[in-house]
RNA sequence: GGGCGCAUAGCUCAGUUGGUUAGAGCGUCUCUCUUACACAGAGAAGGUCAGGGGUUCGAGUCCCUUUGCGCCCACCA
């Protein structure tokens, strides 16, 4: 006897304990591991690299996504015997984490970065990342990830560091790194530059200022528009339309610069446009992308009015140190008073800002590292359009598309000091050395005084090597040549041009390989009501919370089922909180059927099928294609609801309880059953364990104990895909054999669902147990054969349970007096509940009339299909079938109709 | 300005080669503590699948269109 399980399915006392013994266990390694003796190269591997979290980050509900459904992946073809290998890790995430520990040195020590230097910050940093770093990869192992840790890896590991100089200068030699200024997104609050995806553009109200660009020597003025006044402080040109009548005659003339008094031309260029605004546009090559495009056709100068903190700088004369927006009031204020002002206006427009600080970003001339991105962002279309990868939903494609073929070059530096410093390094006589080791001397001239570059690199750079950098390159270690190229990699679409396709082009660049060959992409988690998440609103749907209340398995369910790829998915506590109850539901399945065995006076044997054993063996079979099927293409969700509803509706509501009659005869019956049982289970738990590990993992342990001499492979190990032909004595592949089996059960289902739904309208109690008469025609033998099941399933008296194929035979049997009987008809079997003197039968007639009308309408319905177009070009299988339905309700109708008259 | 997604039961959502009575969870109503489970069981109510048009023997599913919501990309001052 083992020992009683608790009532309810403890996930608190289950978790940890079953995590540390998956770890302790060595599970979560690769079976085949290219640094062991015993290593074979043809074994496939699967291998993931997970998206690595920033590294002093808090759990949240989006990992928990990313965990759940890279931990299915990779759990489920572990059982299918791939050798696989989840490699974990964190990202050092540049901007994220010197700003925590900004804020964090603000706020307890009441310094500044700058005040304690470059080193001591850096060092700090580090203090900070060994306090916290340990936090998120705890969390992420609560959650049941199946990462191999002890291959962990970290941005700024050595190793990782050596991958990102090795990168960094490959592509210097190759001519696809240069330095140079060049207009650029910066961040004055952050003060550094920013690339153009690390800029969001959100539509606000501002204003624009309408005022007077004088011609020299002149009265006369040009009316020009702008949103940021303070920016005509850099003004090189005023720009009108070449063919529009109002400027042209000014086109080659001079205009000056309001408050500065330099003289700058009106050129004539294509891209202004005539209607918009007053139809001249003021050219400010140092702080917009347009203009610069323009400056650069017309060999226009470029100022720059800005510094780094976005305060005007000597170029802006008076109004030098002034804030930009103090700029903007002063300047105005000045204009109007020099009567250079024509009007504001209010105007919705887009407006730049950090995604990071949320402030608004500058364009600004500034001296940066680029990557030249053509060649590389070519080769990454390439390995998509051609198939090598595979975008997964497919929809994704045009979009990764749509973005590389409008590609701009990388700017890779940033003006920060948490990250990977750019690996060049300058001489007193303006050399530069660019190097994979530190160097002790000048390339060029051989000088011992070196500086490095101050910059560090874009953190999207480093990560963007993720995939082998991980695994060891650019050394060709033993990993790196057996798991890589990695097969599928998972996250989310948001980051799809951060990350993924940076990952493309950079794999294919260092590696020469595409990193993986599918990218499935999931979408973000919304709250309960669909609403976007943020902490503002204060709707934060908090993974830990719903761990602590529900357990993982529940939200781990929760997150797959409610996910298509690709489709953002609501969750929250009402759901989680139904999952915990499909747990509890699987672990009472378990109990049972442990304890029915358990208590069993023989071990667990074959016998002759039942009908029910049958029917769920066919129902299980054709389950486990479907999930196979589903999981093939990537439908996780779906899968997992039809597990779900196997596992409650099929096993649970009928296989259950019809075993627990068959458990109660005893003797070779009940041995059958519990086999049935048993091995039911232990399919039903595989098919979950990908989903719900823990539940699964802690059950299918139970069960072992109690079926000793199972053939039964590790959980984790035995996909029943494989092992459903081997696992079951008399393997059935024929969906002809399924089908019957479930046609037949379903009669037998209907008939015991018509009764019971006849005892609930009649308020019959539900323990009195009455008798009935079943008239089955020819399925009178397979009815007869489950009569004690019917009988037990419907509350029938299995002692006044009689079936008959047809009453003419009896006509001495007393149940067919329909005055005193209520009729059931299902397909065609009739069924005969003598409830007089338990209820009132004078409504009778009404409930048959219904029926049969409701039979007739069916008929009608029918008979109008089968005399149409259909009949002849419809296939020739789905018309059968609704000839079928046509026939079962005819005959439904006629009795019907017998009955009606006989009363 | 381009591109994409969504619109199905009161609520949140499934429904992927078009097959003819559209499903689940939650919520609602009735009954039941039947020794796996009240985190449960049995039964019930509830939908012209956003509107319109088309293709087809057949459309929630494919095409066009309208409306509403959401997202992504984009240099109109």
């Amino acid at each position: 006897m083992t020992k009683e399980l608790p009532k309810a399915y403890d996930f608190k006392s289950t978790e940890a304990r079953v995590y540390a013994m998956w770890e302790k266990g060595g599970y979560f390694k690769p079976w085949n591991d290219p640094n062991q003796p015993d290593f074979d190269p043809t074994v496939e591997p699967f291998v993931i690299s997970i998206p690595p979290p920033n590294v002093t980050g808090e759990l949240h509900i989006g990992h928990a996504m990313f965990v759940s459904i890279e931990d299915l992946m990779i759990r489920y073809h572990r059982m299918k015997g791939y050798s696989t290998l989840w490699v974990p890790g964190t990202d050092h995430a540049g901007i994220a984490t010197q700003l925590m520990v900004e804020r964090d040195l603000l706020k307890n020590e009441e310094v500044t970065r700058e005040e304690i230097g470059r080193e001591e910050f850096i060092k700090r940093t580090w203090e900070w990342k060994r306090k916290y770093g340990g936090m998120i990869t705890n969390q992420i192992r609560r959650l049941g990830a199946s990462c191999d840790w002890e291959r962990e890896r970290f941005t700024l590991d050595d190793g990782l560091s050596r991958a990102v100089r090795e990168a960094f200068v490959t592509l210097y030699e190759k001519g696809l790194i240069y330095r140079g200024p060049r207009l650029i997104n910066w961040s004055p609050g952050l003060k550094t530059a920013v690339s153009d995806l690390e800029v969001e553009y959100s539509e606000e109200q501002a204003t624009l200022y309408y005022f007077k660009y004088k011609l020299k020597d002149s009265d006369e003025f040009i009316p020009v528009a702008t949103i940021r006044p303070e920016t005509i402080l850099g003004d090189t040109a005023v720009a009108v339309h070449p063919n529009d009548d109002r400027y042209k005659k000014y086109i080659g003339k001079t205009v000056i610069v309001p408050m500065m008094g330099r003289e700058i031309p009106v050129i004539a260029d294509e891209y202004v446009s005539m209607e918009f605004g007053t139809g001249a546009l003021k050219i400010t090559p140092g702080h917009d992308p347009n203009d610069y495009d323009i400056a650069q056709r017309h060999h226009l100068p470029v100022i720059s009015v800005l510094d780094e903190a976005a305060r005007i700088n000597e170029n802006g004369g008076q109004y030098k140190g002034q804030d930009r927006f103090d700029a903007r009031k002063n300047l105005w204020a000045d204009m109007k008073k020099a009567g250079l002002v024509i009007k504001t206006e209010p105007y919705l427009t887009t407006i730049p800002r950090s995604q990071r600080g949320g402030e608004i970003v500058e364009p600004m001339i500034s001296t940066q590292w680029f990557v030249k991105i053509e060649p590389l962002a070519k080769a990454a279309l390439e390995a998509v359009r051609d198939g090598r990868i595979k975008i997964v939903p497919e929809r994704f494609e045009k979009v990764y598309f749509n973005w590389l073929e409008n590609i701009k070059d990388w700017c890779i530096s940033r003006q920060l000091w948490w990250g990977h410093r750019i690996p060049v390094w300058y001489c007193p006589n303006g050399h530069m050395t660019v190097a994979r080791e530190d160097p002790i001397q000048c390339a060029a001239c051989g000088a011992k005084e070196l500086h490095q570059d101050e910059d560090v690199l874009d953190t999207w750079f480093s990560s963007g090597l993720w995939p082998f950098s991980t695994l060891g390159w650019p050394d060709e270690t033993p990993d790196y040549k057996y798991f890589y190229p990695t097969s599928y990699m998972e996250t989310g679409y948001d980051i799809l041009f951060f990350w993924v396709a940076r990952m493309i082009m950079s794999g294919l660049e260092y590696t020469g390989k595409a990193p993986f060959h599918t990218v499935y992409l999931h979408g973000l988690v919304r709250d309960e009501m669909g609403q976007k998440i943020s902490k503002t609103k204060g709707n934060v749907v908090d993974p830990l919370i719903l761990m602590d209340e529900f357990g993982t398995d529940a939200l781990r369910f929760t997150i797959l089922v409610g996910s298509t790829p690709g489709n953002d998915t609501n969750v929250g506590p009402k759901k989680v909180e139904a999952n915990r109850n499909f747990a509890n539901k699987l672990w009472n399945v378990g109990r049972f059927v442990i304890n029915a065995i358990d208590s069993l006076q023989t071990a667990p044997q074959l016998g002759d099928y039942t009908l029910a054993d049958s029917w769920i063996w066919a129902r299980l079979q054709q389950l486990v294609r479907d999930v196979e099927r589903l999981f093939q293409t990537f439908q996780y969700g779906e899968a997992g609801r039809q597990i779900y509803e196997f596992i409650w509706s099929d096993f649970a509501d009928w296989y259950v309880e019809i075993a627990k009659q068959e458990l109660s005869e005893g003797g070779a019956r009940a041995a059958r059953a519990a086999d049935t049982l048993a091995r039911v289970l232990d399919m039903s738990l595989r098919l979950l364990h990908p989903f719900t590990p823990f539940v699964t993992e802690e059950l299918w342990d139970h069960l072992r104990q109690v079926v000793l001499d199972s053939p039964l492979k590790d959980l984790a190990n035995g996909w029943p895909e494989v092992l459903i032909v081997a696992r079951w004595p008399e393997p059935r592949e024929v969906e002809d054999w399924e089908e019957s089996k479930v046609t037949d059960f379903s009669l037998m289902q209907e008939i015991i669902r018509s009764i019971r739904n006849l005892r609930a309208e009649k308020n019959v109690a539900p323990s009195k147990r009455i008798a009935a008469t079943i008239v089955a025609g020819d399925k009178t033998n397979l009815l007869k054969e489950q009569s004690a099941t019917i009988a037990s399933l419907a509350g029938l008296d299995l002692s006044q349970l009689t079936i008959l194929e047809s009453l003419k035979k009896k006509p001495e049997e007393p149940l067919q007096d329909a005055s005193r009987s209520a009729v059931l008809v299902v397909g065609s079997t009739e069924i005969y509940l003598p409830l007089a003197g338990m209820v009132d039968l004078s409504n009778e007639r009404a409930r048959l009339e219904k029926e049969l009308k409701e039979a007739q309408s069916q008929v009608e319905r029918l008979e109008k299909l089968l005399g149409s177009d259909f009949a002849n070009k419809a296939p020739e299988a789905v018309v059968a079938k609704e000839r079928e339905k046509l026939a079962a309700f005819k005959e439904t109708a006629e009795k019907l109709k017998v009955q009606l008259e006989a009363k």
